[in-house]
DNA sequence: GACCACTACATCCGTTACGGATATAGTGGG
DNA sequence: CCCACTATATCCGTAACGGATGTAGTGGTC
């Protein structure tokens, strides 16, 4: 059994977030979180298959997310395999977030950013 | 001579992120460094000598940081080494801050926080 | 109905990064 | 003069990334 305690998870790397909240909408196979990265980050982010199956792999051990059987009825290309986020790997996600929050919270605090920082 | 384009450091590790946040109100020593990251995390990052001590020289390498002959007055055990962050470490970690505020309206936007969540 | 670009997954392997263990030694209070 | 703490350094195993390579199904087109 993996580690029950989502703290132990983090920080996650960043593929492993961005994979997190690309699942975060619907359940999608591996080509497409990676495509979706790529449009989310503005192609800053790029996961090429040895990262993403490979981490796909260790976010399934981990228990982060678990494949799906049952497919979306509409597409059915054989190959694909679908993969959703488990409770687990929600909290995760969320414990993540919040310590993200808090680190931009402290990077502002230091006058960190240039003029045009984002909200 | 190492890669000059700021965004190709990025996305950051978590400890690197840490350790520039840490010299952003003046130079440190390694050991006051792990101290100051520990601390501003409220323990929930620690980093050993081990992953310290390697962040720093490959920091030195990618020149984030630099090292500091001049130490300040009072404070005089000769064995600590001072370090301050770059021009180019600033902007680096400008952008990366940057990068994370986007990742968190991204977050933000599907809802992933729990209702505790940080302002 | 052959072709070909694209989709999709898988594995390999070199490199980078982390993390704990270990080593060494200076510092400073009691 | 101890002894705990400070401080840096190195070693080594493990985790993670990233590009290269391989294989094969899909779908449009002529």
């Amino acid at each position: 059994m993996p580690n029950r305690d989502p703290k132990r998870q983090l920080p996650l790397t960043a593929v492993v977030l961005h994979i997190l909240l690309a699942l975060a909408d619907g359940d999608l196979h591996g080509y497409a979180i990676a495509a979706e990265i790529e449009r989310a980050t503005n192609g800053e982010i790029r996961t090429g298959p040895g990262t993403m199956y490979g981490s796909i792999s260790r976010m399934l051990d981990a228990e982060l997310i678990e494949e799906v059987s049952k497919r979306p009825a509409s597409s059915d290309d054989e190959r694909r395999r679908y993969y959703r986020t488990t409770a687990f790997g929600r909290r995760v996600l969320s414990l993540e977030v919040e310590r993200l929050s808090e680190v931009l919270q402290l990077a502002r605090s230091k006058r960190v950013l240039r003029g045009s920082g984002a909200a």
